[in-house]
DNA sequence: TAAAAATGGTGAACAGTGTTTACTTTTTGA
DNA sequence: TCAAAAAGTAAACACTGTTCACCATTTTTA
């Protein structure tokens, strides 16, 4: 009757899926969901291509494990802002730029972490889990900010924390997806001017924000 | 010496080419890039799977052509708004809401056609021919609807159009992937009352605009 | 401790994929 | 009519994710 929680057969078990999912980390950061292949993993780590499978149900499972471990990474940082004491007006521009800044320096995770199937319909369901789920925890931060931007008098008071969350997120995650997807984005002023991205990326994060501010006229 | 610019020859080979996007399209909307193989589609319209090289140097450029097709099917819509005759407030926020309205209808195509490979880094260069590009046009559509609400005062002075159109086109863009990627996007309001996808869409648009509009307090 | 059971690891195979090559048939143009 | 070009094909190449039967080792149980 041990006391040890993890016995050490099942500390080995982990040692080794977790050195599989570093090996596999690295390609798929720079190769992306496509340019990992599960016998070039195998290679990587010196096993058999079967062997993978002792460990992972399927590649999908495997590729999901490093998604989620990328998703937590942005919750921390997005959290962070969040818990700043800067003053509001700041703090809001900066949770947006952060977000978009943190998600970009892994075009292929964050691409991966959203290309679930397309659905073109199917009824709209609250899926059960989304709350506990990283996407949700990131969305519930969002919305949290929003809440207090209205109680505060500095969003509008018509708007509602949670649409309005939607559509700010909608907004983070466009500008992340162009900048990951189209190579020359965001790039030219209309003098033809460069532009850095990570000015652009205040510049959007300012103009969205806009967007649910009260006007002070 | 006939006169016809199109020989009975290069007739029938569009023929056959455009029977081979038609049987292409239909699978393609439905499954999407990867559920289009060269082998199934061979098998529908009754021909070698080699046969179909004769007509297209791989899937890469068969697929690439049903994306600018549709592209040029959202450009159509899109333009048809911006020339209306509608006030300026109410067509802005028409132009956003009719984008997302069309790419949302062919998921797979829209998601395939921002699905490059994703690059981190890169020197950013302006791409020669972007401004003829289906994308381009666009782009260029949307930056003359910006340069009209600022020189009418409608938007603020000092914003940058060029700037600006990119930031709209990132909302836009974002919304629309939201959609496609995620079936229970956007759904909920705070109350946990449904509100149609429609409603948010407009919900957006008037949201993004907001952003860049001048005060009038 | 001996037997039984579970676990870890492997090579080979299955069913796919996009693509190329060598070859035959058909169509075209002079 | 006849050579040349184009259309079409079967078979193979080089991949992919995944499964299966099998062996060795380790762990658990009687």
């Amino acid at each position: 009757m041990t006391v040890s929680v993890s016995s050490p057969a099942e500390r080995r078990r982990n040692k080794i899926r977790a050195r599989i999912l570093s090996a596999a980390e690295q390609v798929f950061a720079r190769e992306g969901a496509d340019g990992l292949s599960i016998r070039r993993l195998a290679e990587n780590i010196d096993y058999s291509p079967a062997a993978i499978y002792k460990y992972f149900k399927s590649k999908d499972e495997l590729v999901d494990e490093l998604k989620e471990t990328f998703f937590e990474l942005i919750l921390e940082k997005v959290h962070s802002i969040a818990d700043r004491a800067t003053p509001f007006a700041e703090r809001s521009r900066d949770y947006v730029a952060t977000y978009v800044r943190i998600a970009v320096e892994k075009p292929h995770h964050y691409a991966a972490a959203f290309a679930g199937e397309a659905v073109s319909e199917g009824p709209v369901e609250h899926e059960p889990g989304f709350e506990l789920s990283k996407k949700g925890q990131a969305f519930t931060a969002l919305r949290g900010m929003i809440e207090e931007g209205v109680a505060t008098g500095a969003f509008r008071s018509e708007i509602d924390p949670s649409l309005a969350a939607k559509s700010l997120w909608a907004s983070m995650h466009g500008l992340t997806m162009m900048i990951v997807h189209l190579p020359t984005f965001p790039a030219f002023k209309a003098d033809q001017t460069v532009m850095p991205r990570e000015d652009f990326i205040l510049f959007h994060a300012d103009q969205v924000i806009r967007g649910l501010e009260a006007h002070h006229g």
